[in-house]
DNA sequence: CAGTATCCGGTGCGATACTG
DNA sequence: CAGTATCGCACCGGATACTG
């Protein structure tokens, strides 16, 4: 990556179009979208959860949700089933659950770099308990798959 | 992370001004910002180059330049000194370096979902060659360091 | 080249009220 | 509860012209 003997370049070497990145940021570059694939992550599901939790207003999450949902990254799933009326709520998709890596390694970034006192959260292994990590690692290097990934708060905000 | 066995909650476990990935949103969530940084990992580093890679208006990036200054996430630094006129560009600090980490995921993730013909690029060990990845894997795994990784264009981009 | 200055138009946001 | 409907203002983006 570009640290300081590389010689500057005029233009990058991919155009924005063939760029994973700026690809995303069509569906991603949004800080509601972001907070709310976040709430989705932690297993929250209901509209008016959302809105509680990030205090979203109502106009906007409905256009979100759609979005979400048109991009495969959410889907609508009906629980409470049965009785009287069945009620929907929103949670990720195959696509949503990789987006995962991602929003940890964006997590990992904020905590160490812009949270008052460190990390509020650690990230260990559902079945084993390791302790995990987001990194860069040769290719051939084994990974924990995002749906073996448990998010633990550290301490009080256990309680929530 | 949130899977099918997992019961919805009704409220995230950690507020959102604890959240790195929420107070990361205040810096980042912005497509522009995004891009810009995504240039600056590339080595772009003028003005006018960032304009002409992702035709941001000048207001915007003139905007968004300070900004990133501000936040520590891009320094201005000299180039081209000693003859006539100094120049000034933009490159990533520390911090900034450290964003490498969450953009190369974003950016893989982005190739493997959103790109018409997969990644155009593949990220090596710089002095290795090694073929590298982004992965969730044990906290005692050895890592890579962001400053050791080399994007490389596949194949006609390397041109540009 | 690396910015400022200015300006206008669209729209996204947030608030509030309403509905099945 | 999970949304629609409406609405006004604020602001942001994009264009154009200018400057040291």
């Amino acid at each position: 990556m570009s640290n300081s003997d590389t010689i500057y370049r005029r233009h990058s070497p991919v155009p924005l179009d063939k760029c994973g990145a700026a690809l995303a940021t069509d569906i991603i570059s949004d800080r509601w979208t972001i907070l709310i694939m976040r709430e989705a992550f932690y297993g929250v599901m209901r509209y008016d959860d959302f809105r509680a939790d990030i205090g979203i207003p109502r106009s906007v999450l409905t256009d979100r949700l759609k979005r979400l949902v048109d991009a495969e990254m959410l889907k609508r799933i009906p629980y409470r089933e049965g009785n009287s009326r069945t009620r929907y709520g929103y949670a990720p998709t195959e696509t949503g659950l990789t987006f995962g890596l991602p929003l940890l390694a964006l997590m990992a970034w904020g905590d160490t770099h812009l949270a008052e006192h460190g990390s509020a959260i650690k990230i260990v292994d559902r079945s084993t308990g390791t302790k995990l990590k987001v990194a860069i690692v040769p290719e051939d290097t084994p990974e924990i798959g995002i749906t073996d990934v448990r998010i633990v708060p550290k301490q009080s905000e256990m309680t929530r």
